[in-house]
DNA sequence: CTCCTGTCCTGCCGGC
DNA sequence: TGCCGGCAGGACAGGA
């Protein structure tokens, strides 16, 4: 799914058209997603206009001028569409929720395999309940610093790249920003958690990472596409993320002897890295 | 607590 | 061509 990038990505092009828009009509095509659509969406959301649109790790918060906050997770497969006013969007057997503005536009919540989420909450004391009170800190933020990561990381027996999936240490990386990341610190995502030396650089890998992915629009695999229909670039510029087997671009090693990029399973899940490189 | 595994759901790809 | 297993960007529950 979206990561950070994208979901930053898309949170940007809805908080350039989506505030003033007053909405008119809700339609829930289904039940749910992982968890059902709240209650009396349609009648709370009727009449209501966006204030705005911000993103706390990878959930899209969508303010409301009555106090609401419309939240939205991608889940793994989730899009968001913006129709603009006046074109009658394509149909889609997976647009689950379809929200209409006073100007005729629309917000559409497309997701082939439904593990996104969409919650309806007030806004004061969002971050106390869940799943916003578990969440580490946002790694663009000033709080997520090498100290604070390695007072997290301490006594973990976990190997970093696990540690850095969970989003209770740091909020919105997923398995393709954990292996880029990685691999730009130089640390082997193999490595126990508590023995990883240099916090301080693993920070500003992420921050690195995180922030040229975000700007070149996140990364598209397979299908993924912002809010507006197009695709990412950055997954042009991964360095090992789905490359196994292919060279390092950024060391040395003989692709003879090394083999190149590996691939390795970690929790069920892919890892890529540079054995030569990432220790 | 930490950690590890299984599970939710659909679509796509490669192999046979 | 068609079928089938494996895998996919996330996050939780439950048990060790």
């Amino acid at each position: 799914m979206p990561e950070l990038p994208e979901v930053e990505t898309i949170r940007l092009a809805m908080a350039s058209v989506l505030p003033g828009r007053q909405v008119v009509h809700t339609e829930t095509r289904r039940d749910g997603l992982r968890v059902p659509f709240p209650s009396g969406l349609e009648i709370r959301l009727k009449g209501r206009r966006i204030v705005s649109c911000d993103r706390l790790a990878k959930y899209i918060l969508t303010h409301l001028d009555d106090g609401q906050v419309l939240v939205f997770h991608l889940g793994m497969s989730g899009r968001i569409l913006l129709h603009p006013a006046n074109r009658q969007p394509d149909q889609d057997r997976h647009d689950h929720l379809v929200i209409g503005f006073d100007d005729d536009s629309a917000l559409i919540f497309n997701d082939p395999r439904r593990f996104g989420i969409v919650l309806l909450e007030q806004n004061a004391g969002l971050s106390c309940i869940h799943p916003f009170n578990t969440l580490g800190p946002e790694p663009l933020e000033e709080d997520f610093t090498g100290p604070y990561l390695a007072a997290a990381l301490k006594g973990r027996k976990t190997a970093i790249k696990a540690a850095l999936m969970d989003q209770s240490i740091v909020a919105g990386l997923g398995n393709i920003y954990v292996c880029e990341a990685l691999y730009v610190a130089g640390i082997d995502p193999k490595r126990p958690a508590q023995e990883v030396r240099d916090a301080e650089t693993l920070v500003r890998a992420i921050r690195s990472v995180l922030e040229a992915a975000i700007r070149s629009g996140g990364s598209t695999l397979r299908d993924y596409r912002n809010a507006d229909g197009n695709a990412g670039r950055f997954q042009h510029n991964f360095s090992v993320y789905g490359r196994a087997g292919k060279p390092c671009p950024d060391c040395s090693c003989d692709i003879g002897r090394t083999g190149g990029i590996g691939r390795i399973s970690q929790g069920g899940r892919s890892t890529f890295f540079c054995p030569e490189r990432q220790r």
